[in-house]
DNA sequence: TTGAAAGCGGTACCAC
DNA sequence: GTGGTACCGCTTTCAA
């Protein structure tokens, strides 16, 4: 099997067999007012005959604008995540813009090499969700003096950094989280958070405990465990919590993978839910309502944080052409209790 | 708040300062042997001090490589591509690419679009899962014409295509599905599958009914429907399946939505699971171990795709620097049986 | 071991 | 309405 490798064409190409210049040709393909009907025809014309297609490198590299955003992710898998990127692509697409997609694995330090990667490849813009344990925000200060729209969501920055925000009402899921299950009549009330190192589960904890003290429960610091929210985990966490008496009557878990593991945990140890104890989760993960009994949790419409973010960044990029200037901004997007069996005792 | 952008710095500023020319800088910064060690320590200091970081852009214009590798799938978030994407982009990041990533929707006229794009950014090489309704390739034919390393994946094309492929097995994953469900004492088993324009459907109905002829079933063709695999089509379906008796005893359904949808239309029926009807889906998908009962179904490993898909991409890679010639190769990913609760009579 | 200069492909300013 | 030309930042051949 030959390989016959059709060279690539170029404006040069079009312009030397319409007998042209080059620069014509530029402009009767980027629609230049000032370019007469005619000529845009023969030029569209040949260049379709050539196969001629814009090579996109050499015209960002001459307008140093590459209409391409990167976004950095902790797992691109993670229920959350896979949403927002789905989101956020297609929004991007629509105004023309191409889209990195990176992932940290949750290192610090592989972000850190994904934002000079991504700096590098000249993005006009950048979305991060950090890893849970990133506190040194420095990698990407060179978004900011070099003006490169930044904007961090649903993970973002504990102490104040000079980017746009985009986060989910992280203290209402905790405390409708904490209210639910006071409503319910649990007294006994645990919890599990991840690593306060991250924004989200500070949030969360608050609202939570806010909750437990509106409803004059006072929240029990021995109940709540803070770790990374795996399933193996949370199952040690809970071997703890129903190793004395009383048990708890109400669990909040900060994601929905820590509430499947203890759906498991319960079915091995006779436990019933929702009648011995109330459960909620968040996220709003498939699997939370596909379990039975299906799982009480926070949604957090990861579509509507794609909208918001993309605004964010849109905002920014358009200012960036003008030139105005943007002051950083937070942005909260909403979250909603999902209710469903593992709280509700019919 | 002012905003000073700091000014990027160039190979050329460092050459200043520095009283050398560009060519040894760009030499000193790509570890060029014939530079002196001195030279070399003094560019990458200065290089620190500016805060130079290299414009990726130029340096791809010039060496007409991006390290760059686009994909189109049809939609991110769901379960199976989520997890190819994520081992891919961890991958091509090891070898040092960058992942460009779009969603067609399933519509033909986007990934027609976003070929353009990804050959517009003169990306290195393109992954493609393609919409279910793909049935003219020649929009992927510029990468073939100009040695663009292409492989297609999962659903691949149908006719002959000269670019590599990496499929599962669907044939397998049909007939092990078929056959479980006949040594679990079925006999009159249903099915629903995907529209057959598309590669996957094809594979897993010739499996499955291979699998009943093996077992002394004919497939019953009034049995086996096809459309679009969504949960409202599936329980249209099933409302026709369980309209007339004898209801079918066994269901293979060719995704796990659909699957899920089975145990709804099931619970709200009062037909009972496992022991009035028997069913295996497709995929793996995290809500089929989830559910009560479980759902039997077939692993795709998407994790083995991804290695798959990136090894085939690496060769073409290679391969092309070396400009040697590589024949259009099909690698065929396992598949595997599931069993749950929604085949397990005890 | 280093420098000068051409050039990757496209764009935009300045002329005519 | 169109052409000439410099230039975006980096690499590489050729020469020294």
């Amino acid at each position: 099997m030959k390989k016959n490798k059709k060279p690539e064409s170029t404006i040069v190409d079009i312009a030397r067999e319409l007998g042209i210049s080059a620069a014509t040709v530029s402009r009767a393909l980027n629609d230049h007012p000032k370019i007469s009907k005619r000529t845009k025809e023969r030029v569209s014309q040949k260049a379709l005959e050539l196969g001629y297609r814009r090579n996109q490198l050499a015209s960002s590299l001459r307008n140093s604008r590459t209409f391409t955003v990167g976004m950095i992710v902790p797992r691109i898998s993670m229920f959350f995540h896979a949403e927002v990127i789905s989101g956020v692509q297609n929004l991007l697409h629509r105004k023309g813009y191409n889209l990195i997609i990176c992932q940290s694995n949750d290192s610090d330090e592989i972000e850190k090499e994904l934002a000079a990667t991504l700096y590098s490849s000249r993005v006009d813009g950048v979305l991060v969700a950090s890893t849970l344990y990133t506190t040194d925000y420095s990698h990407f200060d060179v978004f900011v003096e070099k003006g490169i729209p930044l904007v961090f969501y649903d993970r973002v920055p504990v102490d104040p950094y000079p980017a746009q925000l985009v986060e989910g009402d992280e203290y209402r899921g905790g405390y409708l989280a904490g209210e639910h299950l006071a409503q319910m009549g649990c007294t006994r009330i645990a919890a599990i958070f991840g690593l306060l190192s991250c924004s989200l589960y500070r949030g969360r904890l608050k609202g939570f405990k806010d909750a437990l003290t509106a409803y004059k429960l006072e929240a029990d610091e021995s109940r709540i465990y803070f770790h990374e929210l795996t399933h193996e985990n949370a199952l040690k966490t809970l071997e703890i919590l129903f190793s004395t008496k009383p048990y708890p009557d109400g669990l909040f878990t900060a994601n929905d993978t820590s509430a499947l593991a203890m759906l498991d945990f319960a079915r091995q140890r006779g436990i019933r839910i929702p009648e011995d104890l109330k459960l909620v989760g968040y996220s709003n993960d498939p699997r939370a309502a596909s379990v039975t009994p299906s799982i009480t949790t926070i949604d957090q419409f990861p579509g509507e944080v794609a909208i918001q973010v993309v605004d964010a960044l849109g905002r920014l990029l358009e200012n960036r052409t003008k030139s105005i200037l943007e002051e950083p901004r937070t942005v909260v997007t909403p979250v909603a209790l999902i209710k469903r069996q593992s709280t509700n005792p019919q």
